[in-house]
DNA sequence: TACGATACGGAGGCCCCCGCCAGTTAGCAA
DNA sequence: TTGCTAACTGGCGGGGGCCTCCGTATCGTA
């Protein structure tokens, strides 16, 4: 592959704006070959392009991946490093939530090349970084609090609200009711009666 | 089906057993084929006791649904309403860690049926109701936080921690940052910078 | 223009889900 | 015990999807 070839290139965009579509409009489980067939190239040719369904959808998302890094940088030096935290993680959360796909892309891969199993997340991981950095420097989150966490968490918020009928909604307000805390143990309430770890492991293993 | 036979009966012990050792090992993807083989019997048979994956799933996970809502039912006495309810979330949370395609079924259907769209579900929120009540009325959590939410909110965890390598550990860290709050607005700690509720949606609708 | 590298796409293999059908068997009644 | 009937069973075929191979068409360049 020394240089992408015209028609190579041609046909490589009209995929990828039929994946989007595709895409938006089936989920992360949109037929390759249907995408194939769509844009009227053979499905070995899509297959070429994208290895892979991930590959698709990484594609697909990638502007979009790039986005909210670019917002970012333009939080990174805001006066209130708390307040731009909780904006970026409102657009992830937006983003994951509104674009069906997108938040399976976020998951880790698991699968083979277990180091750079996840572009996007790399990506994004090192964007952020700074921002969770200023935020905890404020106080505002745990030292512990890694950005790895935050994506994980929105990510997850978001493949729960998938199939509800307003999920950006829904997923706003669950990510409010994690920012705030589900129940977190305010200063002065401690009334001693203790057990505010949340038990590793109940009773028994699950069987 | 006036009564089942008794043949069905054990086919269908059998293919459940088969089922949870298959759903154990590949997740909530197993094929029903897969497991009709395994079982010994036509992939009909298997169709037959469980039309859809989806049932499939809630039979292998009926047992700990039930003994989910049992503990529900042992804590729902508790002294300390507040430790109660997170002693119940952290056995939810390491049931959906640990038994893969547990958290699947607990997602909200979406499909047909939107009613009873989800047993597993509903049974739950049935059962853990009085915990939240109680928490609620104890201060513990707020008044607007449902089932529904803290169900969705582990379930999530437990969807974007389901390739880590230790899902359980994880998906219980995840579920502490929870419950502490990832940044809480502390009483007393309010600089008046506000900007404490996460905006809703970002400048622009995601195209 | 002619040639080599590159990209294309159809075909075939394999698996899965689904519905239909005729054969078989369990359970009940005489 | 012997039928009878309804329930249960499992194989078969259709429809798709994913993936790979390989002959062919096209592009870029000498």
């Amino acid at each position: 592959m020394t240089v992408r070839r015209a028609d190579a290139q041609r046909n490589y965009a009209r995929i990828l704006a039929v994946a989007e579509a595709e895409v938006a409009a089936h989920g992360a489980e949109a037929s390759l070959e249907q995408i194939a067939r769509v844009a009227g190239v053979g499905s070995a040719t899509v297959r070429r392009h994208f290895p892979g369904r991930r590959a698709m959808l990484q594609a697909v998302f990638h502007e979009r991946v790039e986005a909210l890094c670019a917002r970012a940088g333009e939080l990174e030096g805001a006066a209130d490093a708390r307040a731009a935290l909780l904006e970026w993680l409102g657009a992830l959360t937006t983003y994951a939530a509104s674009a069906r796909g997108m938040a399976d892309v976020l998951v880790p891969d698991g699968q083979a090349g277990a180091d750079h199993a996840n572009a996007c997340a790399a990506q994004i991981g090192g964007a952020v970084e700074p921002l969770v950095r200023n935020a905890a420097k404020a106080g505002a989150v745990g030292q512990d609090v890694t950005v790895a966490d935050l994506v994980a968490l929105v990510t997850g918020i978001a493949l729960a609200t998938e199939r509800h009928p307003d999920p950006v909604a829904e997923a706003h307000r669950l990510l409010a009711l994690a920012v705030q805390g589900i129940s977190p143990r305010l200063p002065g309430n401690d009334d001693g009666t203790a057990a505010d770890q949340v038990r590793h492991r109940p009773a028994q293993e699950v069987r």
